[in-house]
Order: structure tokens, then sequence, then C-alpha cells
DNA sequence: CGATTTTGACCGGCGC
DNA sequence: GCGCCGGTCAAAATCG
């Protein structure tokens, strides 16, 4: 009971200094916003489509914050029970991640309020408040939003249709990535002894999404999968995960390549930015080569790269340090369209366990395993048992502290430039902010899900606010990754997001919640693609 | 029996 | 024009 008041005790205290730190990045957004608004009018006529600029949302601005007020206290609720975690924990706890993926108008337009309304993770939840819950998302919502980013691409490289790929250690034939797919093909792509499988979306007949999923040459135990295409219908709520991510790193690499004059984008940079702990330090590489020339940023928590044909972005979940950074120069190498590799990977040993990271797409499956039906296979125990694995993390880590470290110093002028860059391109926030709406979303959705089951409740909390080594043995790994990346995030988002408006808007409201294991299960029938290829 | 996977054939783009 | 290669088709096989 005493801790349970402390909790409480600690707890308000953390949501007023987040109400504080919510002013003042507020004052920030707007700061940004205002930035982008003269930029705007200033640079009018930028080609062929300057129509298009019109209907384009002015600004898709991130919102990475703590949740706050009325979020917050829910969070009280629930965490009521939660074991004493400590100081550390307590943080991360507060520190529940709530970012919007906002897209801010000039004002008039109807069409431009529905878009906000499409990419409002508030708006998305009143709606869900209203209508029957049910785990797929409105047409309207995110589909919207995913589809002008198609058309700005289309629009913008007519040849090629712009990728998405997603780079993440997994020892499933594919990832979950939460939609339904069905195998049309399988090649042996020149270059790399494992076949690539064809992937169409078979969720409605006429959906043109397509996605190709490929070992990695280097590293088979890195899966390649590699998105073309928008949604022409509502997704579970288990794929819109990745539907978002890959929609917003589509328009991000669509702004970039249409746009030279972005300035922290135009040059290349190298730039380490320190985390408010050094301790979880994230990385956030960014490496943007355009035009033969690849740019790179280092920042905390993240990263960017490039391949291909096609103008590609990369999502790279992979965990280890070296791998990440070996790929770059390969995928850095002279696309001829321009391309965007954006590196989720994490360093962090403690908050942010790299196998929880990337496990909520491709140990979903593993993970609602648990539900009914046996584990996918033996690696399953391994998989979740990461505590194992926790020295060479710690060593990786440490490895890649000393070696960005290092770098950092003489690039001061270099963070400064990476954090222009940033704050600078409305869309990279948008693709930050989608990936990091993924792994909260799902993650609220599974904590509540888990929430249903008393026996678990602790676990989840607990899990939820960090350690997930302890409870992966009960919990979906999908839930773990969420957490442990939302976690993670949240407590070095505010040194990396510079321009967030924040708002404790969950994503996705307690009413999607699985409610039962049945939920799970059929959420799990739902979910083929992991025998695939 | 319907849905999905497999797999060889086919097609179109691209470079030489 | 030819061949290579990535991507798709579609019939057969397989699965549940």
């Amino acid at each position: 009971m005493d801790e349970v008041k402390e909790e409480n005790e600690r707890l308000k205290m953390l949501l007023a200094r987040i109400a504080k730190d919510y002013q003042s990045l507020k004052m920030h957004f707007f700061d940004i916003l205002q930035q982008e608004e003269a930029k705007s009018t200033t640079d009018t006529t930028s080609g062929s489509d300057g129509h298009q600029a019109k209907e384009e949302p002015e600004l898709v601005s991130l919102s990475l914050g703590m949740t706050s007020s009325d979020q917050a206290k829910k969070h009280d609720k629930k965490n009521s029970n939660l074991s004493n975690g400590g100081q550390e924990d307590d943080e991360r706890m507060n520190g529940q991640l709530s970012l919007r993926l906002d897209c801010r108008f000039e004002p008039g337009s109807n069409e431009d309020r529905r878009i906000i309304a499409s990419s409002n993770i508030n708006s998305f939840e009143e709606v869900l408040k209203e209508d029957e819950p049910t785990e797929i998302w409105p047409p309207s919502k995110v589909l919207k939003t995913a589809r002008s980013t198609d058309d700005e691409v289309l629009q913008q490289n007519p040849l090629k249709k712009a990728r998405v790929s997603v780079r993440a250690r997994c020892d499933t034939p594919t990832m979950n990535d939460g939609c339904q797919w069905r195998k049309y093909g399988q090649k042996i792509a020149k270059g790399n002894p494992c076949p690539r499988g064809y992937y169409r979306c078979t969720v409605s007949s006429s959906c043109p999404v397509r996605k190709q999923v490929q070992r990695c040459v280097d590293d088979m135990s890195i899966l390649i999968t590699t998105y073309e295409g928008t949604h022409n219908h509502p997704l579970p709520i288990s794929a819109t995960a990745m539907a978002s991510t890959t929609s917003a790193a589509a328009s991000m690499l669509q702004s970039r390549s249409s746009s030279s004059s972005q300035g922290g984008l135009g040059t290349s940079a190298t730039a380490p930015i320190s985390s408010s702990t050094a301790t979880n330090l994230h990385r956030f590489n960014f490496s943007a080569s355009q035009n033969s020339r690849p740019h790179q940023f280092y920042i905390p928590n993240s990263s960017f790269s490039t391949s291909n044909s096609h103008p590609t972005v990369t999502l790279d979940l992979t965990t280890a340090p070296s791998t990440s950074s070996s790929s770059f120069g390969r995928f850095s190498s002279t696309p001829r369209y321009s391309s965007t590799r954006l590196n989720f990977s994490s360093s962090s040993s403690s908050s942010l366990d790299p196998n929880t990271l990337q496990s909520h797409w491709n140990g979903g499956y593993r993970g609602y395993s648990n539900y009914g039906k046996p584990a996918y296979n033996d690696n399953h125990i391994e998989y979740s048992n990461t505590a194992g694995k926790q020295p060479f993390q710690e060593h990786l880590y440490q490895n890649y502290m000393h070696n960005h470290q290092n770098a950092a110093v003489p690039l001061q002028e270099n963070i400064v430039a990476a954090t222009k860059a940033i704050t600078s391109n409305p869309k990279f926030h948008s693709v930050l902010a989608a990936a990091l709406t993924s792994y909260v979303g799902d993650a609220r959705e599974n904590i509540n899900q888990g929430a249903g089951d008393h026996h678990h409740q602790s676990s989840s909390l607990k899990l939820k606010w960090g350690d997930s080594r302890t409870v992966n043995h009960i919990y979906p790994s999908s839930v773990q990754n969420v957490i442990g990346c939302g976690s993670s995030y949240l407590n070095k988002s505010p040194s990396l997001i510079t321009s967030p408006q924040q708002g404790g808007l969950p994503l996705f409201p307690p009413s999607l919640q699985l409610s039962a294991s049945k939920g799970a299960s059929t959420a799990l029938a739902d979910n083929r693609d992991h025998f695939q290829l």
C-alpha cells in the first residue's frame, strides 16, 4: 500500500514536470510551425506540382511527448498495482509515450481538416469511442494520409513507386506486420542465395500493396521486408503500425527527394546527439543517400539509409550496431533513385532491449502463440529469454558508445546540422512519429489486453516500463518490443525531438483491446504470414 | 473444397 | 536485337 502511495506521489510529480515540459515544447513547436509557414510562403513554386503543395499538408508534425492530465491519470490507475520498480522505472512509467502524427494545415479547407482527423491520434480515439470497438481502422483514418503520400510519391516518381524496406532480425519466414499476405511468387535474386518471396495483401482483393521478403545476404538472421503501395482498405489494428510507419517513411523519402533545398538533409553530417541519459543513449543514424552522395546523421536511437532502383526508405530494426553500421555502406551505394534509410536500431541494453525492439514485428506470432497455439519453434525460448543475451548486448552497446562518442567530439557543428535537419523537415517527424506510435500503440493495445488477465497484469505493467526481459515468457513479444521501444523512446525523445507538440494522447483507446485470449487467438489466425517463403 | 503455396513460364525494362 | 533480371501469372500441388 505504501508503495502504491509513493508511486502515486512520484507520478504526480512527474505529471507536473511533464506538463511543464509540454508547455515548453509546445512553444518550441509553434516556433517551428511559424518557420515552416514562412518558408512555404517564400518557397511557393517548386516545380510542376505546385498545386499539390496546396493539397498536401503544410506540415506534418511529430508530437512526441509524455502523457499529460487525464491520460496520465489513467496510467496511474493502471500502474497502481505495479511493483516498485525504482526511480528509473518510475520515470519510464511516467514517460508513457504519447505521440501523434499530427498534420497541420492552413486553416480553411475541410479536406485538410479531414486529414488532420485521419492522422491525429486524438481524433482517432474519439472516433473509436463512438463506434463499436473494432480492430479495423476506419478507412478514412490512416489510409487517407497514406494514400496522399503515395499519390505524392507517384506524382514525383512517375516511373517507380516508392518503397519502404524494413530490416529486422527475424527467425521466422516473414515479419508479423499484422496484415494478411498471400504469396504469389518466389525468385532467386541475383547476389543473394536466399529466395525472395513476393506477397500481396489479401485483406482486400483489390489492394495494390505488395511486399517482398528476403533474407539479408550478409546476415541471414536479418529479414528484409520491402513494402510497396498503399492499402485501400481498413487495416487491422495490428497492421496499422507498419502501415503508418511505411507510409510516413515513404512520405519522408518523397519530401526529401523532391526538394533538394532541405537544408540539413542536403548536406552531409554525422552528429551524435546526446540524450538526457547517457546510459540509455539511443541511436538515430540518419543516412540519406541522394544523387550518389550519402548523408549520415547519428542521432540517439534511430537511423536512415538507402538502396536499389526504386526510391526506397529502409527502416533498420536490426540490433547490432556493427551490423547496421556495416550495412550503411551497402545501402548508401548510389541508387539510381534517391532513397532513404531509417535505422531504428537500439543499442540500449537497459530500457530498450534490442530484441524487444524488433520483435514487435518479427516475433509477434510467437508471442501470440502463447494464447493457444504452441510456440512456432524452439527458438522462441531463447528468443524470449533475452536476459542471457544481456552481456553481449551490453558489450555491443558499449562498443557503440565508445565509437560514436569518439566520433562525436570533433563534430559539434554537425550536431547542429543534424538537429536542424530534423527540426526543419516535418515529414521526418512524421516518419519518426509513425514509427514510434506504431510501437506505442500496439503496446497500449497489448497491455490492455494483458490487463484483462489478472494473472498477467503486474507483469504487463512492469514490462511496460522497461524491463521486458522479466516478462518475456508471459507476454507476446510484440508487447515486449513495443513497450521496450516505447519506453526507451520515451526517455530519450525529449532530447531527440526538438519540435514536438506534446499531448497526452494515446494512439489506441482502451476500447480497442483484445478483450480475451479468444480475441488474441483470432488476431493470431489473421496473421498467417509467418510460415511463408 | 476453398484458400494458399509452389514453381515454371512469361513479360517488360534495361544494358550491352 | 539479345540476354539478363526483376517481377508477375497461373496451373498444379498442398494445406486446413
